[in-house]
DNA sequence: CTGAAAGCGCTTACAG
DNA sequence: CTGAAAGCGCTTACAG
């Protein structure tokens, strides 16, 4: 039943040969406009169906990217893949993807699977653990053009589309000294994720600059997921010492911080200071909308797709590494937290 | 750059035939193990990548299946992808992915891309305005295997994956009688979305079995977006007579319908009974936590890949019609209604 | 402006 | 058990 309609049958019903079938499909302005029609008239009652696998093996280009992401329930990565859809799209490539479920054996599963798909490059947010040793083994042999996104893997050098997490962790920082606050932890996120790291490390900047107290003991690592906030908020509320704010890793874990201080009766802002990162759509949507910083995943998204277009058109061009900045939103969830004072003191 | 070694180059490297390498690559046992390791030794030292584009072309399989979706940033089909993309994988597949944005002339142009790259099989959710004609002109000459999911398209016979939506509305409707609700609104979703047409079905169905009104006037299509979900309730909030519950098209829906109640001061649950349908993970985790029908996306999508792989299979078996029960959950937003008439006649 | 020919990298009967 | 040969459906110089 599949389509067996091939240029042959096209050429013979139109009267013309192969190659001039193949330059009217490719739109070459060579074929004059009748002869085209012709062609084209014999397609369409034929039923002729292109055979991108064919062309791919002459062509030597399979006009498919591929994207590598962790998963996609989170908001974020749904975000990014719907830009980059958009942007393959409009190029005209479809798009392989596949889930690493942040697992190194399942990266390199799909890795492998699609560069045996020949695709032309691959878009990849690598697993927490990756590392060079574990890039070089798939891209190092077939040097299929790829670019990272977001995290980091020390010692490999690509084009990268990245946000500046540290100067996230910053202007969160900065932002709550200046509501006032005397005290925060960092909680969430997976344990070994330059991302996490990079926040991490804006925010004990900023605070040490400001004189803020960053609570090492009471930060620490869950994963990236929501279920990860609430734990880790019951386990901060168990501990002595409430810090003036929680900071979470980001705007998911924030979600499941917020949902366990509620329930055991603390609004966030007002009892505690509560920011995150990215500003998913929820943060604003919450009962007590959430500070966060922005980091803009459909721009990474689309910036990653332009960056590997451009990589194909220019394969030897110098690496190039793009920052996108991110933006604070002020939220109740830290802007009211001036009240705290007056309704529980500091222990 | 990219990996120029093929067949040849190992076959002359272990002093084999191509047959043979071809052979090994496909685990062939009629090769003796001395061999088959002498071609693999000689695959690692080369560095060689198997060429799946050539073996596409040779033997009419890809590998690959499509996945065809509105969007993915609903959590519902995040969760329905990601259980496709693991099914696949499983199966060595991968996984191409296309949004519609639920619009037709988008579908139809990845639809036609898929098909070019020559699929083995496409799993769609169509766009709520798909017709027979729509589908007939992309898969009637190519015959490509497909699977539907979850939306109908009347006139097209294929194999199908669905929840009983209708179902889903009658334990909506019972479950609302039962707390002792009198009216009830429906709101939300697109307008010629047939999902929506079965939920309001058996939502009818199962408010007129049992004198409970089915508020006609009050009832409206949106969009399946939270933010539609917003403007529903605003508008409703804005009409004369409020139901004793709201109904909404979805639990994305039902988000921003409680947004909206709550910006008016009123509690979900206690001023009016809401509910949803899918039971997305945040639904539980509401202040006041939602009753929903689960309409389990994860196995919608695992089981739709099932199929597809049964129909590659035996292409000439009878469709089939695999239809998911929905499970109701109750939950604070309708069980705590029957405080209603205390706090607030009806008017 | 159009056609004949070679070839992309595999797989698969078919011989031996 | 292994090799020679044909062919999947395109594209692309190269002639004419």
């Amino acid at each position: 039943m599949p389509s067996r309609v091939t240029i042959n049958d096209v050429a013979a019903e139109s009267g013309v040969s192969r190659a001039t079938v193949s330059l009217v499909l490719r739109g070459n302005p060579k074929i004059p406009e009748a002869t085209a029609q012709r062609v084209r008239a014999a397609m369409a009652s034929l039923g002729y169906v292109y055979n991108r696998q064919a062309a791919n093996l002459r062509t030597q280009r399979t006009m498919a990217i591929g994207l590598v992401l962790t998963g996609v329930r989170d908001p974020w990565f749904a975000d990014l893949t719907m830009a980059v859809e958009e942007v393959a799209h409009e190029a005209g490539c479809t798009l392989l993807t596949g889930y690493s479920r942040d697992r190194l054996d399942r990266q390199e599963a799909v890795l492998s699977t699609m560069v045996e798909q020949r695709v032309d490059g691959i878009v990849l947010l690598p697993t927490s653990e990756t590392t060079s040793v574990d890039l070089e083994s798939i891209f190092g042999a077939t040097g299929v053009p790829h670019v990272l996104i977001d995290r980091r893997v020390t010692g490999w050098d690509s084009d990268r589309v990245r946000v500046d997490h540290w100067a996230a962790g910053e202007q969160v920082a900065a932002h709550l000294a200046d509501v006032g606050v005397r005290s925060m932890a960092f909680v969430g996120g997976p344990p070994s994720c330059p991302v996490r790291a990079e926040r991490e490390g804006g925010l004990r900047s900023g605070a040490a600059a400001r004189g803020v107290e960053f609570a090492h003991e009471l930060s620490f690592p869950t994963d990236a997921e929501r279920l990860g906030g609430t734990r880790a908020a019951r386990q901060l509320l168990d501990l002595p010492g409430l810090p003036d704010a929680i900071v979470a890793y980001s705007d998911v874990v924030a979600l499941g911080v917020l949902g366990a201080l509620r329930h055991r009766g603390i609004e966030a802002g007002r009892g505690i200071a509560l920011a995150g990162f990215d500003d998913i759509e929820e943060a604003a949507l919450q009962p007590t909308p959430l500070t966060t910083a922005s980091t803009f995943p459909a721009r990474l998204g689309s910036e990653a797709v332009r960056l590997l277009f451009e990589r194909l058109a220019n394969p030897t061009a110098p690496h190039r590494d793009i920052v996108i900045d991110p933006v604070l939103h002020v939220r109740d969830s830290t802007l009211r937290w001036a009240d705290r004072q007056s309704l529980a003191p500091r222990v």
